[in-house]
DNA sequence: GTGGTCTAGACCACC
DNA sequence: GTGGTCTAGACCACA
């Protein structure tokens, strides 16, 4: 797996965690793999996926079952979605929008791309 | 000045400068205040803004006269530019684009606002 | 570690870096000492060498591991070597030979000695 | 003038002059410039230039008269001649032969070039 | 006056 | 443990 270098390692891990969940990829009740097992599987230390876990855990997206390991929230699809949409409107979009401004780039072709 | 905390200072310092002179406030071949001066006027430790400093020159934004001070380079405005757009481009609108589609939200919303 | 007066420390850490590389002794892929290490065993600042490891990055012959450290890239010593010998042939002789004409020395002696 | 990046001014300036002298361009007893107006010249502050000469003074490549200025030495030439060419033999000459080897440059290509 | 280098020591995020 | 950033303060060469 690859990593943006600006951003926490354990960041873009449970990042991607959510969008599978999107996606649909993995559903409610479905168990994640163990902390070892995933970080072995992309090359990162068990430690730095525990962190995501326990990021994950708290926004109420996974939990965990002791001894068994994590599992998808019931209510996750809705949690991240309704997070990732308040956070896109507010301070993505804006900031986008602004960017695009200061570098004098054409709205209308943005538009045509998206 | 007030520095967002999850970026570093002198960053944040460099692009300050670099949206002066995007702006038209700082011209090419002006001279910028020496690191004293300007990490005196905004409160923070003279070697902080030389590291800005470095940056910008690293980038061809600035140059240094010895003994004299920084410059803005004449073709600052081409290279801040440049290599602004590159990046909205190539990094920034491609995954605004994807979490756009993440979201499930409708491109032709976004349209009106840009 | 004995340093010369008149260039700065930080540089002829990273110069004695780079040789150890291209002599062999540091292979691609290995790991460099931590700052802090390195900085001890040299009696060096930390701060110091970690100057010299942001310019080696720089150069594209060491990259970081977050959190793990410093390792030297797999192209570091076409890199180093592409530079030296551009510098070499572009600068240093040169500036070699217009010296030896300017102080009316023998090239055939020189020759002798190479 | 152009200047070296790695160089003082004040040394480049000197060894400038030391070089017409060498050439026959200027002679033993000609007076050199100002200080004023060769600073003027070449752009360069007068104070720059002021150590220049102090430094060829020194060397006693130039001297001083009072109120009217600086002249070439009589002894200028054998004086330059003798402290480069020792300096040519004994320093530039090593180094350039053990970085010509680090670098694993041939030797003959090298004495073509001569 | 200017920048440039270096030290010492602190605090933090991350792995 | 790792690097990364920041501060404070020093000293120096250069213009």
């Amino acid at each position: 797996m690859e990593f943006n270098e600006n951003k926490p390692i354990y960041l873009q891990i449970s990042e991607t965690i959510s969008e599978r969940i999107l996606s649909g990829e993995v559903k409610p009740e479905d168990r994640i793999p163990s902390v070892r097992e995933y970080g072995a599987s992309i090359g990162v230390n068990p430690n730095t996926v525990m962190r995501s876990y326990e990021k994950l855990t708290a926004d109420g997206i996974i939990y965990n079952k002791r001894g068994i390991g994590y599992f998808v929230a019931s209510g996750a699809r809705e949690i991240i979605l309704e997070g990732s949409r308040r956070r896109f409107m507010e301070e993505e979009l804006p900031a986008f929008i602004r960017r695009m401004h200061l570098l004098g780039i054409d709205p209308s072709e943005i538009c045509k791309q998206l």
